[in-house]
DNA sequence: TCCTACCCTCACGTACGCGTCAGGTTACAC
DNA sequence: GTGTAACCTGACGCGTACGTGAGGGTAGGA
């Protein structure tokens, strides 16, 4: 009952107390647990989950290596390999390598999205001489529009759209024969 | 029986190409056609779909929606208010609303990744003092190290691992008393 | 002592984007 | 006619990272 007591003396905190600290939910605390990324140091005597202060690096991590496509199981593999070591210098050389292939994917990653960025640039290009269109009907005319847009091609991001094979109602599919459209 | 004939002629390729000619499996054309996200042109006498080949635009309209991280649902509903808009200049202002708030996300996504890649240097960095270091034995001293390795602070990418809580065999946590721990 | 917020352990549910059979048909070349 | 690759429609499975109860105990202050 002096628990409180003990345990700040101690300078533990509960699975609220680190959920707040790092923005996760209690769930998925307890999940990293489950998965056996985090342990907590000990139990209070009704079985309550007690944290180190220290805890909370080990959830920014989690977050961290999650940002860099990590799933859980490769965490839990990563402080596997490290743990078990023979030697230091070793472990050592394990992460660097990790490091650096995470490294090149996340620069391939950021050039990916700099691509993206160029074709949304490049859509909004195009879709800014829409704003002076006196087209007053539908959709369905846009398809066919031969303004000039200041865009040598359409872009992707666009011409996408302007295709039929839009489904009102998903799932089945209708049935026409060839037959019946080659002239 | 002159199904090929009638589709070469009609300029028609069937789902295998399609797939072929985006990179996408078979399955994932035929998970788009269930969403409303595309509907071949026609079917063969057989039932086989067949699509024009300006269907290939559309697969990688949806790649890249994926990309800037769009759910097929999400898709759809950006298909089904173009298409059913009143106006077509309304549907295109929609358009730039949308893209201009992915380019927002993507540009902090590029923001995010890039502090990715320093987190991810500093800790190769650090990493880097390790090459030539002497301990012969296991991790465990590398918790304690008390080497400068040239950075200011140990990096979260690191000091993440050397914490205890690692559970061998996950799933049940154990269960130690309070009392017993502080003395 | 009692109240209330917080915590416990199951255990099933969810969203996504397909993968993967199974059982059968079609297209097309030889 | 026949072989075979490609296609068809279900329908269940999967991995990830939790959400969401249910049913019940704990901690700590008033």
């Amino acid at each position: 009952m002096q628990d409180k007591r003990i345990a700040l003396e101690a300078g533990l905190i509960r699975v609220g107390d680190l959920a707040r600290a790092t923005g996760k939910s209690v769930r998925a605390i307890h999940l990293y647990e489950e998965l056996g990324l985090l342990q907590p140091t000990t139990r209070s005597a009704g079985g309550f989950r007690l944290y180190e202060r220290r805890a909370i690096e080990r959830v920014r991590w989690i977050d961290l290596l999650h940002g860099l496509g990590f799933s859980l199981q490769e965490m839990r593999e990563v402080l596997l390999r490290w743990w078990n070591a023979e030697l230091g210098t070793e472990a050592m050389a394990d992460l660097r390598r990790l490091f650096a292939r995470k490294l090149d994917e996340t620069r391939a990653a950021i050039t990916r999205h700099q691509q993206l960025e160029r074709e949304l640039i490049e859509g909004l290009d195009y879709l800014a001489a829409c704003r002076d269109c006196d087209q007053t009907s539908g959709t369905a005319t846009c398809v066919h529009c031969t303004r000039d847009h200041g865009v040598a091609l359409e872009p992707a991001l666009v011409s996408g759209i302007k295709q039929a094979g839009l489904v009102t109602h998903p799932s089945r599919a209708p049935f026409v024969r060839v037959e019946d459209l080659t002239h």
